[in-house]
DNA sequence: GCCTAGGTCCCGTCT
DNA sequence: AGACGGGGCCTAGGC
């Protein structure tokens, strides 16, 4: 009975026909994406406004509303995919999306639809390579890359500050913590292993016997003032 | 002669069509949105491969490419707007879209094309309300807000460590550190204001008699630990 | 060009 | 549910 839905598109439907389409793409689980002059209001966490234009509105099955302009990766406006949608085909001839939840709400007035596709878009089975964790897979396999002599001895180890990425011994039996990076890091990657290195010696107890080691491609300069100033090291490594 | 250019949409354009249709938007600055049945793979500082199914192509004026699923604000994969774009039909009756800068690549496999819109979105005039910025300008107008007696005296004030959010004096003429979130934060903030704090001890050779003030609706207890043991303080502020 | 920090960050993961 | 950190983060502003 439920064979594959088909793509249908629609040129310059009047507004209140693509409510209905609209509306009914919702009520199907299906997607639908709209080419047409409009505005945005948004308010929630923070509030704003988008001037009138044609703009890039898709609806997604998951409740994700989405409005893009002409330039960028993100969007001009968007909402979560929670809470209520509404279509309104307006008395004067606009129609309005309405996306809302207990915390946001976002509004799309459209004086004009251009297009209108509604489609079935699939999950996608996406796979990334050269993440963190691929980095620390690399590095537990081969541990002379953080460092000569370096010897792992846990992953994910809890510290009261969190969990540290490699947590081992040196080659002279020092504890140490490694913090890992995909990519040249600055400041703050080095106040991340600063606050694990001291909530570990508090923890265990072992004032300044326990080592910082930063492994990333490369730090910025404040980032290496910030690991000489507490007294941790940098381990260059390129994935 | 320019007129306003109109939408135009096209239902299972053949690839060969779709790669014309697509390329003469490109060199007309206007946009492609695609809905059809793809693969995509991505090259560049990490790498990624998304597997066949129905998705949301588009094409921006600016460059960018972006390719939608069916949950979730960001695309499955992106390509930011430089670099070459190349749309092919292939032998085997397939469009190739390419898009391909000096350190990415990204290429989107399509098998069939459901849909076609060709556009012309525009450049967008966007009003936020509620940034950091906004409640900076909030507590410059009413000082109090930081603090009972907090004189400002500057607001992104450099120091070695960076500009902080605004610079001042408490109610007993000590130097203040103040750094602003617009929401409730962790302990990554925490250790941002004691960045500056340090810096500017230092900087000023005055050994501890400048304070750390985090102002935030809330913090986190990490976060409130950090600032207990670096001796800064919490001032709650709500936008 | 690099660096720094904000973001309606989003998003997964774990407590 | 909150919290914490990663991300191909993106994006804006300085220098």
């Amino acid at each position: 009975m439920t064979e594959p839905t088909e793509t249908t598109t629609h040129a310059d439907p009047a507004p209140a026909d693509a409510a209905v389409l609209v509306r009914d793409a919702v009520d199907a689980d299906r997607a639908a994406a709209l080419v047409g002059s409009c505005t945005v209001d948004y308010d929630g966490r923070a509030s704003g406004h988008v001037d009138p234009g044609v703009r890039h509105v898709v609806r997604q099955p998951d409740g994700t509303l989405l409005v893009h302009g002409a330039t960028g990766h993100r969007p001009l406006a968007w909402h979560a995919g929670d809470g209520d949608f509404t279509t309104t085909a307006t008395a004067d001839d606009r129609l309005v999306l309405r996306a809302e939840s207990n915390t946001e709400e976002l509004t799309v007035a459209l004086d004009a639809v251009h297009a209108l596709t509604v489609y079935d878009p699939d999950d996608a089975d996406k796979d990334v390579q050269g993440t963190e964790a691929d980095v620390v897979s690399r590095l537990l396999n081969d541990p002379d890359l953080v460092e000569s002599g370096f010897t792992p001895l846990a992953t994910e180890r809890d510290t009261p500050a969190g969990p540290v990425d490699i947590y081992g011994r040196d080659a002279n039996g020092r504890i140490c913590v490694v913090e890992v990076k995909r990519s040249r890091v600055g400041p703050d990657a080095a106040t991340q292993l600063d606050r694990y290195v001291r909530a570990l010696r508090e923890d265990l107890h072992t004032d300044s016997d326990i080592r910082g080691i930063l492994v990333a491609p490369s730090v910025t300069q404040k980032c290496r003032d910030i690991l000489l100033e507490r007294g941790h090291d940098f381990s260059p490594f390129e994935a």
